[in-house]
DNA sequence: CGCGCGCATTAAGAACCCGTAAAAAAATCG
DNA sequence: CGATTTTTTTACGGGTTCTTAATGCGCGCG
């Protein structure tokens, strides 16, 4: 079944360039001309990504954005003008995933779609992953270290998950935390300073010295197997 | 199909320079002499690249860049003489991607258009870049150098990415500024002193003579791959 | 030649972020 | 219902990162 792309977006013209550049990539595509209705359609088609136009004429495309956080996570690709610099960081911190700025080309445009419905739609890439002596398995919800079974609560493993699901790469404090405990403590990182403390503990051969899951200051974290 | 060139240019001894200069690499070349003129011819040849100077009689060539930038994100080159520091400046800020300060030579400004096509070619989805011994993974937020990782923080990452975002083309103080640390810090051009200083050491192999990340006078940075 | 401007370089204090521990609150389970 | 586990809060020390200011250098210009 082909993902389903709302776009948010009143200027008549760059909506049929939406519509029509993704319905030709085989997406289905629904279509809301202002910041109410697009509300309004994200909650009856659950789509699988918002696009949202930041100059909307009712009210701000920010606005749409927190509304749709309060209740979902589905990846949001806000569309701004060069002009808008600032409301840009301001939807990136209020839960947009990503950003395209106008003018964009379909190719850009296609290309920011599939990395956002990518990142949604992942299971837990592989089912098994394996680090120094410990060994998990996603599938089972289960991990052994030297052969002997370590418990996670039900948090800790969310969050290795999380960190699995792009291994070797960052993963920002807000999209941890809102894939862990919600877009609601979007903004609580003291969450993540508890919980990484609790997973080296019992993942790394010497917690205080970590070797696979790495602090990136100010950014985030990134679980890293063995070279 | 080779490539399409919009030159907008009111005096006739540099606009045949340009054409026969472009023409005789097999560039199809477009030539418009004045202002109104050009932006017509924008939107009805669909140019892969268009040259604009900015010193036009009927109105400021960055009035033709903002225009065009309405509508369309083909890179532009905008021709400035020595005297005109200022409103270069500002059409880069405007969107145009790069400048010739006249008088230039053919090698110039055939390496100029070629770099722009280059990066008008790619997606911006490139996810990868190297030069020298050193590699950077855009999506993961790491980069190695001769196998080695290197550490960024935060800042000198963002400074990064939006340098090699316009690769080979120029990116002003300003944008830089604005794309890092917010547009309350556009004028703040220390910040780029102090930072640019700490990218070359992790970067260049003689941080004292940079070779990749290189300073362009009075008006921005520029990072260039090799070739 | 001396001056001013912009850039490179350095260093130090401020601000911020992280790891850590431990207690309080909530949820789970027998 | 009480015991145990899990989650949420809070606090603080140490370390990293950011900001700011001072200095030196090179170049163009008067």
């Amino acid at each position: 079944m082909s993902p389903t792309i709302l776009v948010v977006e009143d200027e008549p013209e760059i909506r049929h360039f939406l519509r029509s550049s993704l319905g030709a990539e085989g997406y289905r595509v629904v279509e809301s001309p202002n910041g109410r209705r697009g509300e309004v359609d994200a909650g009856m088609h659950k789509p699988d990504l918002a696009i949202v136009d930041l100059g909307l004429p009712d009210f701000d495309g920010i606005q749409v954005i927190r509304h749709i956080r309060e209740w979902s996570t589905m990846p949001i690709i806000v569309l701004s003008a060069r002009i808008q610099e600032r409301s840009k960081i301001d939807a990136l911190d209020s839960g947009a995933d990503d950003y395209i700025t106008k003018p964009f080309g379909v190719g850009e445009l296609l290309a920011r779609v599939r990395v956002a419905l990518r990142h949604a739609a992942q299971p837990p890439a592989g089912k098994e992953l394996s680090f120094g002596e410990v060994q998990i398995n996603f599938e089972a919800r289960r991990a052994t270290r030297d052969g002997e079974e370590i418990h996670f609560t039900a948090i800790e493993f969310r969050l290795l998950a999380c960190l699995a699901k792009h291994l070797g790469m960052v993963v920002t404090h807000r999209q941890l935390l809102q894939e862990v405990w919600g877009p609601t403590h979007a903004q609580d990182t003291h969450y993540l300073r508890v919980y990484m403390k609790q997973l080296r503990d019992k993942l790394e051969p010497d917690p205080v010295r970590p070797r696979y899951l790495l602090t990136e200051t100010g950014v985030g974290y990134r679980l890293v197997a063995d070279d």
